[in-house]
DNA sequence: TTTTATTTGAAATGATCGTTTCAAAATTAA
DNA sequence: TTAATTTTGAAACGATCATTTCAAATAAAA
């Protein structure tokens, strides 16, 4: 019988992601990604299929791991109110975390390329609706709780977080200080109030 | 006396421009440019040095000629509320005027190369600097005329009407139905009322 | 040990990258 | 016409791009 695979794919994915995340899709060369893994040139072709293929499994696995973080802490608020905040907390803990703030990758992915690569396009609209509706759920609950106005339902709230979410990520590329980042997810909070 | 230079350059730059804001700078290669304008590829360089101060040209440009539109419209509204408005009807408008919309120049720039190129961080945070101050003003003469609210002052409304544009860009890229980007708009202002 | 399949190394593929070079053509003032 | 200078064309630069190739090394089951 054969030699099985040896090397840790998630490790590999998540080495990876982290050079896509910071250079783009188009600037980093298969170069990059094998001084970043370590991994032989045919190793990422054998197991990868091509460089797009590698992109959109590490965009799939920055999503799911994303999605990990946020439903873990989910479970531990008190109500959708406190839900949406956290929401932005943990980007702000994110933007913190390194002295240079990437970005969110799908948003990064989005800007650089939507509409030039419809697979891309299909797995950031999907992406986009299952967002949509998570917020929807929660900005549904917090009205029944009477914690989130009426003034629009719960569809039109959630369409707004979910701009306000990607204009918080990319507000941070550029803007670091924290107590900035603050005052803006307590601006969009108030909205709901 | 010598030949003078024949082609119209801001021609030339509106035409690189399109380019660059299609593709991204990563993804546009010289060869592109060189077929957009029809311009000999040696023309090219004596002009404008290299692709990159092409594109810094590019996105000073794309700066100025926004800013001229937005002052011009600016000047025709009753009051501050409805200016702050207009900033996004003129948005909802600019991505409805091509099939794909491709989102804002300066702010997949950010998203693209951010962080990796100083001189167009410093440009970037410039523009942001200018639009943070301008935002801020109206928001300051909103106030006075009791038009927008002061639960929050005219710095913070303004960081919040910032990442605000940058998130209706990126949502525009994905989301062309015009109801979905005006409920977002409508969301902004009802904040600031 | 032999068989089977995978990983590896290293080189090579052809294409394209941004940029340079330079002589020839074009243009305009003197 | 002559002199000055720019535009042009076309080729070439070396580097790097994504991807392929294939024999050698490796590993595990038979």
């Amino acid at each position: 019988m054969p030699k099985v695979e040896t090397f840790d794919k998630d490790l590999i994915i998540a080495q990876v992601t982290e050079v896509f995340h910071d250079k783009g899709f188009n600037a980093t060369s298969m170069q990059d990604i094998v001084d970043a893994t370590g991994l032989n040139r045919s190793s990422i072709y054998n197991s990868f299929e091509n460089k797009h293929n590698l992109f959109l499994e590490c965009l799939k696995n920055y999503k799911s791991k994303c999605n990990t973080i946020l439903s873990e802490k989910l479970n531990q608020t008190k109500n959708a109110l406190e839900s949406i905040g956290l929401i932005f907390d943990i980007y702000i803990a994110e933007m913190s975390k390194e002295e240079q703030d990437k970005g969110c990758l799908l948003v990064n992915c989005a800007s650089e390329m939507a509409n030039h690569d419809i697979s891309i396009t299909n797995f950031l609209q999907k992406n986009q609706n299952d967002m949509l509706s998570l917020l929807e759920g929660l900005v549904k609950k917090g009205q029944e709780n009477n914690l989130i106005n009426t003034k629009r339902d719960a569809t039109n709230y959630a369409l707004y977080l979910y701009s306000n979410m990607q204009g918080f990520r990319m507000t941070g590329i550029l803007i670091s200080d924290t107590s900035k980042l603050e005052s803006i997810k307590n601006t969009i909070i108030q909205t709901l109030q």
